[in-house]
DNA sequence: GTAGAATTCAAACGAGCGTTTGAATTGACC
DNA sequence: GGTCAATTCAAACGCTCGTTTGAATTCTAC
């Protein structure tokens, strides 16, 4: 057995699991913290420990491991989310369930997915929600399958427990609610925003949603665009 | 004169304005459909129909020109939002501005810019939108600084609207604000949440914000978080 | 018209990229 | 212990990248 000097190691405590687990756990921290772009396979096959040609013997290509990077945790947290749904809407059988029920079922996964640093933690969250922006084809189109089905479960159950909006309507804040989830939970905050305020804190995970979610569902519950209050762009004076 | 060929033109009006401004313009358009890392400097100088070596010669480098391309259009549409609040500000001399007049001061320039199209349109907001997400370090910072004052200025009128919010509340909703406006902007639906719904209508911007504003405007003014609703995790029942 | 600065140009540099190859090594089973 | 498939490995392939160079060209001003 020869001494594998382990070259670049970038604090990935490879040489546990199997080479396409070490990959991927390696892909996870650098696409992540690069983007996929500029990761490139070399630094991260050195940081994974294995050679350079695993990647394309595990998974084929770059964008193959990248499909394989978001499904490991992507399609579990969304059948759990289909899951809560399913039960929240069971537990009040008739009636639609609330509004706040609904959102929570969908928030709760991705929580949980975050408090499990063995699950990728917030790290994976960082990188989906990267995921959300990025303009390469092959990303936008893997993303759309993986959410077709959850996404077009909430949206019914959100159009019964919200009957003052239209399907459009509703479509539309949806979107704002990924957009505001999505940039949250990706931590990006470009615009540092916050001085003090630390999202690295493991305590802090439960206290974000606690913020997300009245915000969320205030913004869902708003009135419907009727009274059309004009716009006007700029009045001068 | 020689005839100047134009070899790969991809659809910028090239040949028109000087070189620094056809450079401009054809990685603002570039950069917004294939991100910074996936923009070559080759593809982006025969859009603009210029040599290679004019990116260096005229801007420095491939990330001083996407510096560029941002502050161009960028720090006049903050400077305008600045000017915009002052005059919310100045029109109810006392009392503070209600939250929709400061949103609105927000909001409007960047929709004035998106109908704008001699000055980006919304390729340039789809472009912001992205960079927002982009984890290059050189562009984060970038960011922050363009746009520190504009936000510390909106924190500020925010906090005197909103005054059961205390900082750090009003600090995370800003978060969330930040995060549906770019989101949305960017146009980027990565969830194909849109079967029909169309961006790319130019009466639609308007219409846009009208959705938008409403959510934002019922999301800040949620109660603060007092109440604390326990949020609990997925309930063994 | 000519000097001198500014700009444009073709060409090349060195480096890094994703991927492929074919031999070496390992592991499982008869 | 031998066989065969699965895996690992070092090396190379072909290509594209951002940047630099130095000569050619254009522009400006006397």
């Amino acid at each position: 057995m020869p001494s594998r000097p382990a070259r670049k190691a970038v604090a990935i405590d490879a040489t546990s699991a199997d080479t396409k687990t070490r990959i991927l756990d390696a892909a996870e921290h650098l696409f992540m913290e690069h983007g996929f772009e500029a990761t490139s396979l070399r630094s991260l096959t050195s940081a994974a420990s294995v050679n350079l040609a695993a990647v394309n013997y595990d998974f084929g290509s770059k964008e193959e491991l990248f499909q394989a990077v978001l499904t490991r945790r992507l399609d579990p947290m969304n059948q759990e989310r289909i899951v809560l749904l399913e039960k929240v809407e069971r537990e009040a059988p008739g009636r639609p369930p609330s509004c706040e029920k609904i959102l929570f079922a969908m928030l709760v996964p991705a929580l949980k997915l975050a408090r499990d640093e063995k699950r990728g933690g917030k790290n994976f969250l960082r990188l989906l929600g990267r995921a959300y922006a990025d303009p390469a084809p092959f990303i936008r189109h893997f993303l759309s399958a993986q959410y077709a089905e959850m996404i077009g479960r909430y949206k019914e159950a959100f159009l019964r427990a919200l009957p003052h909006l239209s399907r459009q309507e509703l479509t539309w804040r949806l979107h704002f609610v990924m957009g505001a989830l999505s940039y949250t939970l990706a931590g990006t905050d470009a615009l540092k925003l916050f001085s003090q305020v630390t999202l690295t804190d493991r305590d802090n995970d439960e206290l974000l949603l606690q913020r997300l979610a009245p915000f969320l569902v205030a913004g869902l519950k708003a009135p419907a665009l009727a009274d059309t209050r004009k716009l006007e762009l700029v009045s001068g004076d």
